[in-house]
RNA sequence: CGCGGUGUGGAGCAGCUAGGUAGCUCGUCGGGCUCAUAACCCGAAGGUCGUUGGUUCAAAUCCAGCCGCCGCAA
């Protein structure tokens, strides 16, 4: 069975979502994702990765503004009636869909929600499970309704995270899962052989946006806080005076420990925590780029007993 | 025109303020020491100093434009 689907999506994590559905058999009318906006240096516009994707497949784009009120969400009611799609598909979209949109499709809408719902409801899933240290997380597809991410759970899959897996990494896994899970789910739909399962709210938790303040490395935390921090948010900390970014990071056991926050082995950008140390694998100077600590350690010599923060 | 940093042999940096022989820590290659080594010693190769133009007897260094990379902010 050929399906009409519209798709609404914004970043990247989106893309293989809707690759996946531009490739299959299914008819994709149209694609809503959040309006260009002036991003980075400089302010240039920026059209967000699901558009790019979608013009590669020469996919009509629509961007408005809101979907809840103005002109902008009339015109975007009176698009999706005239495509009138059997089936809607949102994935990390970024704005709340109304009522009416959610009973337009013959099938509702659906959502790709990168964890193990009910845990982990909300708008930084991936964040949080890192923050918390979690051993475990996922993709679930579910039937949308009104609440956030409270929707009758479709699809779901789990898979393991690595110890030392960071936030791109993890983000990057999900987001082919979340391909997969949709075409799973889709096909399901299709041959009716789905069994929606009800959310059970008392165990459910709520992942909040990421703040940036968030990303401060704490060192009178424990070694497994601090490492957390890094692999949920991207730590960063300050060195010499200018920010110091670390992408990734390891828990040392075998390194003594000296004063919070400060160097404890030079040759390995090893610094103490509140129980342990910890080493810094992959880290930015401002002003700098990315680099292998081994690298930044050969232009620039650290000292035991400096003082990071 | 949002603010700021940066571009130097394969890697990471110093040198630029007060123009005048290209330096450091590594890596690579050759040799030595060693039972042996990622350790140590000796030696070598490798750079139009992002790019274009300007000032100058002379520019990596001063001036202007352009390109690239990055931090903040949004």
């Amino acid at each position: 069975m050929i399906l009409k689907i519209v798709f609404m999506g914004t970043p990247d994590f989106a893309v293989p979502c809707l690759k996946k559905l531009a490739e299959s058999s299914h008819e994709i009318c149209a694609v809503f994702t959040q309006p260009d906006k002036p991003k980075g240096r400089g302010y240039k516009m920026i059209p967000t990765p699901v558009k790019s994707t979608a013009l590669e497949y020469n996919i009509p784009v629509y961007q408005p503004v809101s979907l809840r009120k103005g002109d902008d969400a009339e015109n975007a009611m009176r698009i999706l009636k005239e495509i009138a799609p059997e089936l809607i598909v949102v994935t990390a979209y970024g704005q709340i869909l109304p009522k009416e949109i959610l009973d337009l499709p013959k099938y509702g809408c659906i959502n790709i929600h990168a964890s193990l719902l009910p845990k982990y409801r909300g708008a930084a899933p991936i964040n949080w499970v890192l923050l918390n240290g979690e051993t475990e997380t996922g993709v679930t597809s579910m039937q949308m309704n009104e609440g956030l991410d409270t929707g009758d759970m479709l699809v779901k899959r789990a898979v393991a995270i690595g110890e030392n897996e960071t936030y791109p990494e993890l983000y990057s896994r999900l987001s082919e899962i979340g391909g997969e899970i949709l075409m799973e789910t889709i096909d399901g739909i299709a041959k009716g052989t789905l069994n929606p399962e009800k959310q059970d709210d008392s165990l459910s938790s709520y992942s909040p946006m990421i703040k940036k303040e968030m990303s401060l490395l704490d060192f009178t935390k424990t070694a497994q806080e601090v490492h957390n921090t890094i692999r949920g948010v991207t730590g960063y900390t300050i060195l010499g005076g200018k920010r110091l970014k670390v992408f990734s990071s390891e828990i040392s056991d075998n390194i003594a420990l000296t004063e919070c926050g400060t160097i404890a082995d030079s040759g390995k950008f090893a610094v103490s925590c509140k129980d342990k140390v910890i080493i810094f694998n992959e880290i930015q100077l401002e002003g700098s780029k990315r680099m292998k600590t081994a690298d930044f350690l050969r232009g620039r010599k650290i000292t035991k007993g400096d003082k990071l923060g």
